[in-house]
DNA sequence: GATGAATGAGGCTTCATTCAT
DNA sequence: AATGAATGAAGCCTCATTCAT
């Protein structure tokens, strides 16, 4: 096969990524209704046309631009939880600055998280579906390591145990705040996520 | 003044408030792009025509709907605050649980959180008019009992005093936990709550 | 019957002809079509209800507008031709002269004309009317100057007699002109006029 | 290629014009504003969204079709001037009897002329790009001719040789005649004509 | 695979007209 | 007489979608 029919080929593979991505930026900067196909494509360097070859519909679009670029960090939340090592605190504060700088400092979350707050009535599946590949298992693992440090004795038995997520919640606030005023109100993040962690770590704590 | 006449000046002075009312109610079901001034007119019982009447475009119907949605609590606020009696900790406690009924049981409230996030590029005026009518003056208002208790000892001097809007990300993660999953993946809030305010507390208290 | 009704009853004996001369400056400014009623009544200092108390429709006013501005001067130019003395030649001048004035000068003349150009196909009964009121008079008067000059020997029988209207030409370019250039290619209207004077009364004359 | 490829890209390469034909038959009908751009569409066989593939707004199609339809005849009436061979009062005669057949007898031209005095103040450079093209290199044509027969002595140096655009005010008149009276009260064109070349001969002419 | 001309449903907006007061 | 709230028909324009090339 020559070479260039190989770049040719492996161009055509990317065509749907290029669009998706074009679309992610289009549909950030207006909104689902409010984006026009016509501008994905030229953004992407295709023409309308050829966006209807790979995706059915305007919709479809849009759910796959999400799949796309949800890229799960689970398996690098598995990973990092399970090399922590020390005292469950260190570990737990550790895990939680973790998640707070890939939540909280991503844009393409961010705006993900937008996207399902705005849209999720008319794409339900899309936001169960972040429930279970996103939220869920972050909340468990959180919940693993809660029972751990339980267990250890390092952390007391709190009634927020059952709800794990609200040790995520700061740093929801942190992206909300972002999605709001964008930098018109900036909160200094690492100091942000220092409060917080020392706060939650204290109310864990056993008195 | 004969009475039909008052029936009808009553109607005319409630015209607005009423296109208003519909206005939030399918802005709600379909979001702003979606919703056509049409329905929102037959919800309100008038013509599309009417709507004209009232206001210029579509985009002031959104914009005065929120404004007439939006009834500041902050009132209530301040006054429950002032009435609280007691140790600081009791009433940090009272405090937050009452923003906690009013924002994460609020329908209201809730669905203009998701109208802000999801259209407040094209509002900015609206995200930041709620900024400072709400955001802020909460915010104010916990800074200061929380000095308060500082100043008499009951609370420690955390790093979280500079981030008061922490104390209020669980309720917003309620919210945001409403507004994604509906009634889907539904979160006891009594229970979430004082799980919260006793992570909170043991956080604030001295070790 | 006391002052104030008296005042009262002139005013509302007024107010057709107050609306007609708001609805010509509106029609002036924004043509047929593009007029709004509303601007109108506005103008005019009432509302829209009261014009169609005095107008069945908005053609009506349109109608009643050319009628009441079109204040004939047949009158005057009938007047003025019988008072002239001395020559054919100068009393043809001095005729010329009068109506160069009177219509190439004529602001409310002029827009009129632009009316009947525009909406014509849509009113031709006015046109029809200008043409038995304004156009063939005014003819008719310069065919009687023109046949009694021939007769008293000072003008040659030329064919033009057969197209008095030739004499009105050079008014009618000067109205055009300003109707398209307004002032941005002005005419000095009164060298125009002696200038095509000069030139008609040589052709007319004898060699 | 084959034949059935270029016999589209032929319709395609023609379609800006099939609208523009189809819009000057509309707009003559019932003026810009009455017109509507669905009758525009279905007259050149196409839809209303087709319009709008090739012309961003009413306004445009308006603008495009005057310079569309708007062909000058500059060059002919260059080439025609130049070969005019004889006396200076023969060739300013023929000069003129050519413009009179294209300008009062030419449709277009006067329907044009209609649309720049309806609709000049909404589109005022299309009225002076008319001046450019038109109106000035005409006068400046007859201005030539008048100067080089006052030079050859045949003409006197009248006043009327600053206002050269004099000479074609009958021509106007005619337009403006057929414009307002259509054929309801219609003048024989040639024989306005002879009287009207006759009349202004006689006047350039020394005495 | 890709293009882009063409379609047509649909929504926003305007405004002449009506009518209860 | 006059008001002005209300109507609803109508038109401009957009844009997702199709399809012949």
């Amino acid at each position: 096969m020559p070479i260039e029919t190989k770049r040719r080929a492996r161009r055509k593979a990317e065509r749907p990524a290029e669009i998706l991505d074009a679309a992610f930026e289009e549909f950030v900067k207006s909104g689902y209704a409010a984006t026009r196909l016509e501008d994905v494509a030229s953004r992407a360097g295709v023409t309308k046309g050829t966006i209807y070859f790979y995706f059915e519909t305007k919709e479809r679009v849009f759910e796959e631009m999400i799949r796309h670029m949800a890229q799960s960090f689970l398996p690098d939340l598995d990973r990092y939880a399970s090399e922590l090592k020390g005292s469950y605190t260190a570990r737990l504060r550790e895990l939680i600055a973790f998640v707070y700088r890939r939540i909280a400092d991503d844009r393409v979350a961010r705006e993900t998280l937008r996207f399902l707050i705005a849209e999720g009535a008319r794409f339900p599946d899309l936001v169960d579906r972040h429930y279970d590949e996103f939220v869920r298992p972050m909340i468990e693992q959180f919940q693993k390591m809660l029972e751990a440090g339980v267990a250890a004795g390092e952390f007391r038995a709190s009634p927020a145990m059952a709800f794990t997520e609200i040790v995520m919640s700061p740093a929801l606030l942190l992206s909300l705040w972002s999605l709001l005023f964008g930098n018109r109100k900036a909160i200094d993040i690492a100091d942000f996520t220092d409060a917080s962690i020392d706060l939650l770590m204290r109310g864990l704590a056993h008195p």
